[in-house]
DNA sequence: CTTCGTATTTTGATTGCTCAAAATCAGAAT
DNA sequence: ATTCTGATTTTGAGCAATCAAAATACGAAG
């Protein structure tokens, strides 16, 4: 059995990768996602290797082998789940659910997540947008356009937002911008690095390039209505201003 | 913070200390009840009385502090709120919880455990009939009788069965004993280390002492009817035979 | 009072994970 | 081609938890 720092090295690993070309990960970024120096990394990564979940090339990175993604897969399957399932059944908001799922993917057993995946209603994705890896080991894939790079003008919706961080979590939150919410980007200041869009029929919201490009979205087209997700969604908290 | 194994380690220490006068606990059973070898006992329970967590006197055995008690009682309480929510909540088995909560109880955050708090309206005993430990730290009473020393002939209710064995609790299912369960106890035979119950209006059964033991029962006043545990309840499997 | 048997403790090692700091390497810059 | 710089690896060490096996102590039996 993995113990819970494999499957951290692991899960970072994966979730790490595919930013950079040829999907070797270097490993003072690992060291940086795993919260550890560097040394440390090597070490831990050298075992991986030994344990065929890794390929490791000394100063040049670490790859998953298949068994590697697997393992990683399960992981995030099971991290996924378990947001979906404080946020659907217990009523967390989604800005809270991250830390409590780090812990809990590491514990729970298969029976209870089948019995979590079936209370839910076998949702594709959780409450952040991001797709839920199937038992078998299959995932979805990201939509390609963000806030950032989406054509102008045309009627999308939220798919996905790929920051875990409470504050911009509720941030989001507050301009009623969660998975789901239809909008439009109107323009984008290069020179500002920011990036305007519409809400709904009225509400104009500005953020900076980088946070734009952390929500995915995807078109309306108009022969099918928005694709919600699946599970559950409560009313979520309106702004006070 | 406390690691999983120190909790652990006081959990036993709290769960395995009415059995002994004086309440020390000698070292071989610990070490039995927490699964380790002598010596491994005795090094962690000098490192629990260093962190102020026991009291240990060398030969003689082990004792918990107030904190010591006041973290075994934080640890059974999500121990317990765990497997009244699973069996409450997901449709679990009172016989499969245990082994799940076992683990589970050393991850969930205090923010967790009052949302499965509330959601299941705050139960005072768990599916097993042990009571659950109030956030403050206070716990309820072992009913003092069970069916191998309550009163012939008396109307009695199963209060709690102090055993997590599936095989046990699977037993019992089958024979419809849960707790709530009405019954009476019509026979003893010390010789044949027997004891015989009825349950419902013609159902009869008969334990092993040591079985019977394990099953606690409280009187019917009947004044007022049998006091129901709080959390919600499943119809259970009939058996088939 | 001495001896024996059993429970307990001590000792010495191991495993998994981590850090600090020294050593090394590889690519960029001169 | 040489030097520099920054990333990476190595080395040496420590902590928490564990085991196996040797040493010790306590109470019971003689």
């Amino acid at each position: 059995m993995a113990t819970p720092t494999v499957e951290n090295y692991v899960k970072q690993i994966y979730l790490a990768a595919p930013d950079h070309v040829g999907g070797l990960l270097p490993l003072g970024e690992l060291a940086e996602a795993v919260g550890v120096v560097p040394g440390t990394a090597t070490t831990m990564v050298k075992s991986l290797a030994d344990a065929g979940l890794a390929h490791y090339q000394a100063r040049r990175g670490v790859q998953l082998t298949d068994a590697g993604r697997r393992l990683a897969l399960h992981v995030l399957r099971r991290h996924r789940l378990i947001e979906s399932f404080l946020v659907g059944a217990l009523g967390f908001d989604w800005s809270e659910v991250h830390d409590e799922a780090e812990e809990l993917e590491h514990v729970v057993s298969d029976k209870l997540l089948e019995r979590i995946d079936a209370f839910l209603n076998r949702p594709v994705v959780d409450p952040h947008g991001d797709p839920i890896p199937t038992p078998a080991g299959t995932i979805a894939q990201t939509p390609p356009s963000n806030l950032a790079n989406c054509p102008l003008g045309e009627s999308m919706h939220v798919a996905r937002v790929v920051d875990q961080s409470g504050d911009f979590l509720r941030f989001l939150d507050r301009n009623g911008l969660i998975v789901g919410t239809d909008l439009k980007v109107i323009n984008r200041e290069s020179a500002a690095d920011a990036v305007q869009i519409r809400v709904g029929r009225n509400k104009r919201i500005t953020l900076g390039a980088a946070s734009a490009a952390k929500v995915l979205v995807a078109p309306n087209t108009t022969s099918t209505p928005i694709a919600q997700p699946r599970h559950a969604r409560r009313p979520h908290k309106r702004p006070k201003a």
